[in-house]
DNA sequence: TCAATACTTGCATATTTGCGCAAATGTGCT
DNA sequence: AGCACATTTGCGCAAATATGCAAGTATTGA
């Protein structure tokens, strides 16, 4: 059983459990960013249509960026007749923060942290 | 003055200030994370070569991945004889994770929230 | 049924990125 | 000075990524 402790928001974790690099990777692009900030100030889900303002980005690159910030869990998505609405995935977005804070918070020097591995080939 | 209140951690933030891809970009790779991993668990600043050790990425490599992570803001650098000792920069990298976190729950429907614009030329 | 609308996907292209190797730089030691 | 060790940097390559355009798939409405 590995060292764990209670953190300040009250949730056991690893600091590894949090160290994705596809959810990263995700919110490192721009242009992805500026769609995650359009959807944090919306009040409600937004078509792929209305979040393509957000960005000079052709329409397909938008669906495109939509679609990888869902496969990495930031955005929700509900596809609702001809369209599909986006809404930010706000617990898990703001828990994941808050859960690595305190996981780097928790971290003690001896749980031997290895690589979460997903990159590329070589 | 656009619309901004107390968060949790008791600072002001608007969003966008904390949606910076280069550092998410930093974060996004697996030996990167790896070696952010290695350096949380430390107990005091590690050369180059011991964070090496943490993934099977050449010395150079490794070099090049802390000097990004430096310019990113992550970890922090001191120069002590012939060799570097990195150290995460614990209380920046929490506090952004949290100030996000923070950012995000008290973003209004209302305050515009424009891209930050770091990344390729197009 | 037909046309318009909303979105996704295949493809080609330009750019970026991660990597190893070798050379360069910097520093300590004898 | 001469040498070993630590780190950085130039270079080239292969893989990944972002993007636009065009074609494909649904779905709505006339």
């Amino acid at each position: 059983m590995t060292a764990q402790r209670k953190s300040r928001s009250g949730r056991m974790e690893t600091l590894t459990a949090w160290l994705r690099p596809g959810w990263f990777k995700a919110l490192g692009d721009p242009n992805r960013l500026a769609i995650v900030a359009r959807l944090a100030c919306a009040a409600k889900p937004m078509t792929v249509s209305e979040v393509g303002g957000c960005c000079g980005v052709h329409i397909s690159g938008v669906s495109r960026h939509l679609a990888l910030l869902r496969a990495a869990g930031v955005v929700a998505a509900e596809k609702i007749g001809r369209e599909v609405r986006y809404r930010l995935n706000l617990s898990d977005l703001t828990g994941a923060l808050r859960g690595l804070a305190d996981a780097i918070d928790a971290c003690e020097p001896s749980e031997l942290c290895n690589p979460p591995r997903e990159g590329r080939k070589k």
